[in-house]
DNA sequence: TTGTACGCGTTATCAT
DNA sequence: ATGATAACGCGTACAA
């Protein structure tokens, strides 16, 4: 069955290409009666215009691609769904595109810059690990959303970043709990050599221990479990369980994401232990769920709207030309809820 | 800045187009060296072909599109993760499309279709509201997924279901309430318009209800609150709020999604009434977090796994043309945690 | 084994 | 306001 195309409906509409091609795109040179008569052929015959071939000629377009790793995490859905706004709100088509664990983001950035013409990229959760040299092939303005910010190097100014500032907030954090009167604090994060926002969480940790004369208790940091998924409810589940079975003496654990400390909740009440009585427990995002759990979970809020705002503010000036690169550290809100206590 | 093509590589290598493209694409008939040599080059140039004129050309690919409306549902993400694999096995590669609520789902496969030249497409969470005639416009193989059967006409032949067995699996989760002496049975649900799931689940309720000679309470059927999202913990949370000060007696509470659930047990707590004792709570899906509250949710799980092997299975076959339509209705399995009480 | 030349379906340019 | 035609970048007969 031959696909119908643009020719087709020029002829049997007794017109030009040229004409049916502008009746498409709504452009204004074309006289309304002859626009709706080739609409009604259109509908008609159920023509669809093929993408591949408008943007191999295209020159360019107004989409917007986000490259989002992890699409499970609650966090990048608000920011999508405030992105989706923003841009429609700017007449950009957006363009979401999932990528896979395994999958090189930048590659895909590059193949989806030349096949539909981007006029910018967001990435979400972008992994650091690239070549050298390979970021830098990406010509087109991008912003890079939530990633955990480089420490303080000169990296910061050749891209552009939005994102928390995870080592000071999860400073804060330990600091809030030492305040409360904790010294042993175990804490589920992810190891030392993490690239990205654990690493990150983690150095707050050490450092606000440091800074408060506390010795760091190596056997009160439980790495991410790799039997399931970093940053999960099982993940804190386990990785709690095992730090029970440790033995190791602990008044409060301290999950570096919400969903984790949810988990950790679970191995805690089965081992018979109380939160806050026998243990305090505080997470880190500010997720939906720790608000529905018992007792409510203590956390770190990440200003989720405002730092989607940013990073579509930040993009939109790049792409007018109106800015450079710049490097935004959103600060955190610590809501106490019910699941720390203050011990003497 | 001229795009670097596939001429310009040829040019370099002293080569022909098509020999370029030889090495491009794997073909047998090239020298090893030649292909060699002209990786290098593609390599130090940074060539990208383009999809677009790849596309445009091509007269098929291996490509089957997943077209998601709600990616945010966690079953949907265990669906996802195993069609991945199972496409990846069988040398598909796979498009993920995340689908506006707003949007055409019908008129996105159309264009991707021609765009990509596709195999075969997926739908999760299919919308119903299609005109006529529209669906039929899909001419290559499609298998619709979790969408709630429709009630037992004519259609189903028409296209390819893979579901659960939505109905039937409510009048389940219903008649257990029931049997366990449960009589004033609220359920958190869908309206009586609702034309997919919902209104499925509702009906199993109220099939049950009748079977077992228990009059209907309007009063205790609550539907989604559309201030937020539909299946979401804080439409648990607030719809059992506006349930209990109505002041109707029940003495269970059914809602119709895990999630929703949690949201319910929250408003139950925060009113002081306890699980289960004073009232039972059933979920329906199966979701990981009912396992992570307290106490576990007594849920209807659906079989994730079974079904999304069934939908590629399905999809497969319909390409291969080894079998028609076929309407996959799966069971599901009443899981029995902690949150249902006995009463006499 | 390699190269030439054409066409995929569309839009931009330049006529008319 | 409309039409003819040349690209866009690639794959592939077909020829060599």
């Amino acid at each position: 069955m031959p696909e119908i195309t643009i020719k087709d409906i020029a002829r049997i509409c007794g017109v030009g290409v040229t004409t049916v091609s502008r009746a498409i795109n709504n452009h204004p040179d074309i006289k309304p009666e002859t626009r709706q008569q080739i609409q009604k052929v259109i509908d008609q015959y159920g023509y669809i215009p093929n993408n591949s071939a408008r943007n191999l000629k295209r020159t360019e377009s107004n989409t917007v691609a986000i490259l989002v790793r992890g699409i499970t995490n609650p966090l990048f859905n608000s920011i999508i769904k405030v992105l989706n706004i923003e841009l429609k709100r700017h007449k950009f088509s957006m363009l979401l595109q999932q990528v896979d664990y395994e999958e090189d983001e930048v590659a895909l950035a590059l193949e989806l810059i030349k096949e539909k013409r981007l006029k910018g990229i967001i990435f979400l959760g972008f992994n650091y690990y690239h070549p050298e040299g390979e970021i830098e092939k990406i010509k087109i303005p991008f912003v890079l959303g939530t990633v955990g910010a480089i420490d303080g190097d000169e990296d910061c100014s050749r891209y552009s970043h939005v994102t928390v500032d995870d080592l000071r907030e999860s400073y804060r954090m330990t600091e809030y709990l030492i305040k409360k009167g904790h010294r042993d604090i175990a804490i589920l994060s992810a190891e030392e050599k993490d690239s990205s926002v654990g690493k990150l969480r983690l150095d707050g940790y050490l450092k606000a221990l440091a800074d408060n004369g506390i010795a760091v208790n190596p056997r009160l940091i439980i790495p991410f479990s790799d039997t399931c998924e970093h940053y999960s409810m099982p993940n804190g589940y386990v990785t709690t369980q095992s730090l029970l079975s440790s033995g190791e003496k602990f008044t409060a654990l301290y999950a570096t994401s919400d969903i984790m400390g949810v988990g950790a909740y679970r191995a805690l009440r089965e081992a018979g232990i109380r939160i806050p009585e026998d243990v305090s427990v505080v997470g880190f995002d500010g997720a939906e769920m720790g608000d529905y759990v018992l007792p409510k979970l203590t956390t770190l809020k990440q200003p989720v709207e405002e730092m989607a705002k940013a990073i579509f503010d930040q993009l939109y000036d790049l792409i007018n030309g109106t800015c450079g690169n710049k490097n935004l550290l959103f600060c955190g809100k610590l809501l106490e809820k019910e699941s720390v206590r203050e011990i003497s």
